[in-house]
RNA sequence: CGAGUUGAAAAGGCAAUCGCUGACGCUUUUUGCGUUUGAGGAAAGUCCGGGCUCCACAGGGCAGCGUGCUGGAUAACGUCCAGCGGGGGUGACCCUCGGGAAAGUGUCAUAGAAAAGGAAACCGCCAUCCUCGGAUGGUAAGGGUGGAAAGGUGCGGCAAGAGCGCACCAGCGGCAGGGUGACCUGUCGGCUUGAUAAACCCCACGCGGAGCAAGACCAAAUAGGAGAGGGCUGACGCGGCCCGCCGACCUCUCGGGUAGUGUCGCUUGAGCCGCAUGGCAACAUGCGGAUUAGAUAAAUGAUUGCCACCGAUUGCUUUUAUAGUUAAUCGGAACAGAACCCGGCUUAUUUUCAACUCGCAUG
RNA sequence: GGCGACAUAGCCAAGUGGUAAGGCCGGGGUCUGCAAAACCCCUAUUCCCCAGUUCGACUCUGGGUGUCGCCU
């Protein structure tokens, strides 16, 4: 089984990356997840950012959310198209749901923002 | 059986698949593969105390802050242990910012005659006088006010009263005995000096400041740049002020560059377990043993199966309540995530066990 | 991660041991033919919460909760 992978490069971390994916990004809202999508300068970048609010909780629960969104994207990052900076941020709702629920959610994000390849 | 007090312990296990941090090995341009490793009792709050780093390898005075019964433990503490005094509880047991109010100052609203002077007379009580309900004087026993009223209770005494006298109790002081000490016990004395120091303050003891975002290191690039001001008649700096120290740069403007969320600090430590000895204990000493988290948009997760735990329903056993049981089904499993490291405290929270106390019932 | 500050009516807030000022908003009234303005009256029982000290706590002490700021 072919294994997909999320290395730590592949993760954004630069404070002002963050903030032009925020400013210039489009973004994508479902009941438990808020996407941003932007177009990277290079062809071949292809990373992804995770956010959790304060509001949403203590470390614990901030922790496990990023988690599972790191997850749903580990899963289902070989059918996003290449090329872009991702965005994930949790909202209220999604502190009580399992992983199924978020991966689902995750998906019909991907196919509302239409940035999954035709295979 | 019920209610409670105290003290300990644990924080589900195994397996499969996918995935992550660090370390090691192989390969290597990146990368990839393999082995191995990986959160807590509170990791939390940041409330104390240290280590460590920099500033005089930290000095003096003032100011400021903290602690506050005694003796001990400790690197240190506001922590811990053993005691003393006071308070609460039927009890096991618990709580206690618990020095000084006779060094001084302040405050004690309203009410009340009086709220702190050896002071105070509103009603009442007693004596004297008269114009017969007032005046003068005595009086703190009674009434009334208040959180608190000038020691309390009883007997005597007196015009009425009063430590005015006596007994007991409380408090204060002296002496004797015991204890390292807080203090305790006994005895004698004159009869008596409100509360508040988590009010200022006094006394004793202690504290320099900042904090790993401390601090140190590194390439290329021009370049130790230009101008103004201050400075060995001592700048800048050392938390406040004064001393003292240090000893040559500092501030502003203009122009140009660079350094990356880079590397080190970064994990073995006053640490943990067992035994022995000393000690009532906290703890100390000796011997032996096990020692692997080190991330930085921040690593432990996701899915599933079985076993174990708890609860509910159904079935079965039992005369019933109840209890037990195995089987099936369903549900639940807390608080919470290392961020330089330790010792404590506090707060959050799921269970289990042990010892002890009280009540009820039965023998 | 570290350091620090604040919380009082719907809003802005004063208050440093003796029963909580003031302004805006709101409600009622006077005035007016009706309004506005002006004037008068009313609006705090949880002073963020829980304990303690004190006769008495918004105030002092300890613990907790929430909000905001500074340091790379």
């Amino acid at each position: 089984m072919k294994k997909f992978r999320l290395r730590k490069y592949q993760i954004i971390k630069k404070k002002n990356i963050f903030q032009r994916v925020y400013k210039e990004g489009r973004s994508f809202v479902s009941r438990y997840l808020v996407l941003y999508v932007f177009k990277s300068e290079k062809e071949a970048e292809k990373k992804v950012g995770f956010a959790a609010g304060k509001k949403l909780g203590n470390a614990v629960t901030r922790n496990r959310l990023k988690r599972l969104m790191r997850e749903s994207y580990r899963r289902q990052s070989r059918l996003i198209k290449d090329g872009l900076l991702l965005l994930l941020v949790a909202r209220k709702a999604s502190v009580e749901i399992k992983e199924p629920v978020m991966e689902k959610s995750f998906v019909a994000l991907l196919r509302k923002a239409k940035i999954i390849k035709n295979v």
